[in-house]
RNA sequence: GGCGGUGUAGCUCAGUUGGUUAGAGCAGCGGAAUCAUAAUCCGCGUGUCCGGGGUUCAAGUCCCUGCACCGCCA
């Protein structure tokens, strides 16, 4: 039995999540989870949000909440779609946790000791209306080079020049609007990534089997320019971890606070601190997962990510990792995936343009989202939704391929035998030959499963419920009992122990339809196949089922349409 | 402007270290069957593998170049 860490990146707070973050990360990483569970394999599977950083004060702001009671709503909010979505996380944490703050102070104590951080004096843009300091982009004023109104403090947006905040002509807030600026001088923590480039870049050689997604971009970062460059970690802000060496004041950096993605990673570590926590568990529970000196040196731990995360988890979180000279546990595999397109263009939060997880769950149950959006799951490059293609897929692949044959089977079975497995009749060499056929489809499902090639496990389930519609259709049962009812009764008893087995191996894809299938054989709690033979022959004669509602519905031309349109949003 | 990605059948996509007549699912066409959510099953694919050069006995697969789309960065 394997032990399985598992990580999705972590949501930000600010709002809803659409379906592109949605298969980039949370959804490819729970199929991994519940995969591993049904195989028998020990698992940890966190997340948690990401809470941290100005567009979090300034949502919160702007919905008139303190941002600690924003971020708490929120959080319940994508607690509830995650669950309506059967997200089937150990737990799900927040990294404004008690835990994260202590665990990043402990961490930045740890890479201090290792002379890992060094102090950088820099100017600031200060707003006296505000009461704060402005990160640069929300610094707008007159471009002195082009005369452009609205250039940005970083850059401007008309000519293109990099810019200063200090450059700009009539500077004013984008906060609130407020030309009561000043340059204040202010200090910050620089992570060393720069000295542990060769130890960094050899621990990437190392992993020859990542996704060429994954390491491509880590070589980029590592390679590109001046080559890895330090990183500020620490910021002028109220909302966040509060800048301390370890559990002792920073003296100089009163009134900052880490900077997210110094410790949004490093939550990964808390969460299981909070899971242990919630679950009444011992410090010791959770360390087994994450402390190679108490436990985990056996575990395999791998994160589920979309591409843009990608520097921040090959580089930056391993720097702390190993710069901290503690025995925490490091990735194993990273998987990483392109972005999901909708419909010809990008999702859009700003614009609301395609489809976000609460408007997903309000029309249609979540297997069908979990079944399209996997089967699709953007891991080559970026790939595309459409409603014609959605419609398509989970008429035929769900309704028609898998439901119709569940439907197909306990009707015929439940007209002329009643709900009762029949009794009676003998296999022959056509099931002989399905058992075979699955046994090697089952096969291949497994490795991809376990690869995480996550289009090509789909397609390998759907050959599977493909198979079933064939025997039947060649076996004939309701052809067959004319002439030889017996006959016909052990084809129904094989057929509806297929849908038993279907149950269980799309479990991981569609687990409430699986779940409506298992209790309608009458068989909740079972488990995954040794062998097909054997699974084949759990559902013994005179044993009851029912006959399920349909599975899945088909979607209409008209609902098609009519949700093109809801979600095509506003455009600029 | 720099860097990276993508460009394969109507659609969504596979194509391992270059190697026989380029594949899958869907859609479409024809047929079988009638148990079932008009569902299922069988049969049918010559598509300048974006264009142009080049390397090679051999390139969708490597190199150069042009074009298009996308993303990141400055």
């Amino acid at each position: 039995m394997a032990r399985i860490l598992i990580t999705s990146a972590i949501p930000y707070i600010n709002g809803i999540k659409h379906l592109g973050n949605l298969v980039g990360s949370q959804l490819p990483a729970d199929l991994f989870a519940r995969y591993h569970r049904a195989r028998g394999d020990e698992v940890m599977f966190l997340c948690a949000t990401d809470e941290h950083g100005t567009p979090a004060e300034l949502a919160a702001t702007k919905a008139g909440q303190p941002v600690a009671e924003y971020c708490a709503e929120m959080w319940e909010v994508q607690d509830k779609l995650g669950k309506g979505f059967g997200l089937s996380f150990d737990h799900f944490g927040r990294s404004s946790s008690d835990q994260n703050h202590k665990l990043t102070q402990y961490f930045a104590g740890k890479l201090a000791d290792a002379g890992l951080i060094r102090e950088v004096d820099d100017q600031q843009m200060y707003s006296n209306t505000d009461g704060r300091f402005l990160p640069d982009r929300y610094v707008e004023g007159t471009c002195p080079n082009c005369g452009f109104e609205d250039a940005r403090g970083d850059q401007c947006d008309n000519c293109t020049k990099q810019l200063d905040p200090v450059d700009l002509i009539n500077p004013r807030s984008t906060i609130s609007g407020s030309t009561d600026l000043e340059m204040r001088p202010t200090k910050h923590l620089f992570l060393g990534q720069s000295t542990m480039k060769d130890q960094l870049e050899a621990w990437i050689d190392s992993k020859n089997d990542w996704p060429i997604l994954t390491t491509s971009i880590a070589k980029k970062w590592l390679n590109d320019g001046d080559g890895l460059q330090d990183r500020g970690i620490t910021r002028d802000l109220d909302w966040g971890i509060p800048v301390k060496r370890g559990d002792q004041d920073w003296p100089g950096m009163e009134g900052k606070v880490f900077y997210v993605w110094f410790d949004a990673p490093i939550e990964y570590i808390a969460c299981a601190g909070e899971w242990a926590e919630a679950n009444g568990k011992a410090e010791a529970d959770w360390q087994r997962w994450w402390r190679t000196d108490k436990g985990a040196d056996d575990v395999r731990y791998v994160q589920f990510m979309g591409k843009d995360n990608v520097p921040f988890h090959t580089l930056s979180f391993p720097a702390t990792i190993l710069g901290s000279g503690e025995p925490w546990k490091l990735v194993d595999y990273i998987k990483s995936f392109n972005y999901l397109n909708y419909d010809g263009g990008q999702f859009s939060t700003s614009r609301g343009r395609g489809i976000f997880m609460d408007q997903a769950l309000e029309i249609l149950p979540s297997d069908y989202w979990r079944w399209w959006l996997l089967s699709h799951a953007p891991e080559s490059s970026d790939s595309e939704f459409t409603w014609e293609n959605f419609q398509q897929s989970v008429n035929k692949d769900l309704a028609d391929v898998l439901g119709n044959f569940v439907s197909r089977v306990t009707k015929f079975c439940r007209s002329k035998f009643g709900e009762t497995v029949p009794t009676g009749g003998s296999y022959s060499e056509q099931e002989e030959a399905l058992i075979k056929e699955l046994q090697e489809k089952l096969q291949f499902y497994q490795a991809h499963m376990e690869a995480i090639e996550i289009r090509k496990s789909a397609s390998y389930l759907r050959a599977i419920w493909v198979a079933g519609n064939e025997y039947l259709q060649s076996a004939a049962p309701w052809a067959v009992y004319k002439e030889d009812p017996e006959r016909a009764a052990a084809i129904v008893r094989f057929s509806l122990n297929l849908i038993r087995l279907y149950a269980v191996l799309s479990a991981p894809f569609i687990p409430d339809a699986s779940k409506s299938m298992l209790t309608a054989m009458n068989a909740d709690g079972a488990e995954w196949p040794d062998t097909i033979e054997e699974a084949l022959g759990a559902l013994e004669a005179g044993q009851e089922f029912t006959v399920p509602e349909n599975l899945f519905r088909k979607i209409t031309d008209d609902e098609r349409e009519e949700w093109q349109e809801k979600f095509a949003g506003t455009r600029d």
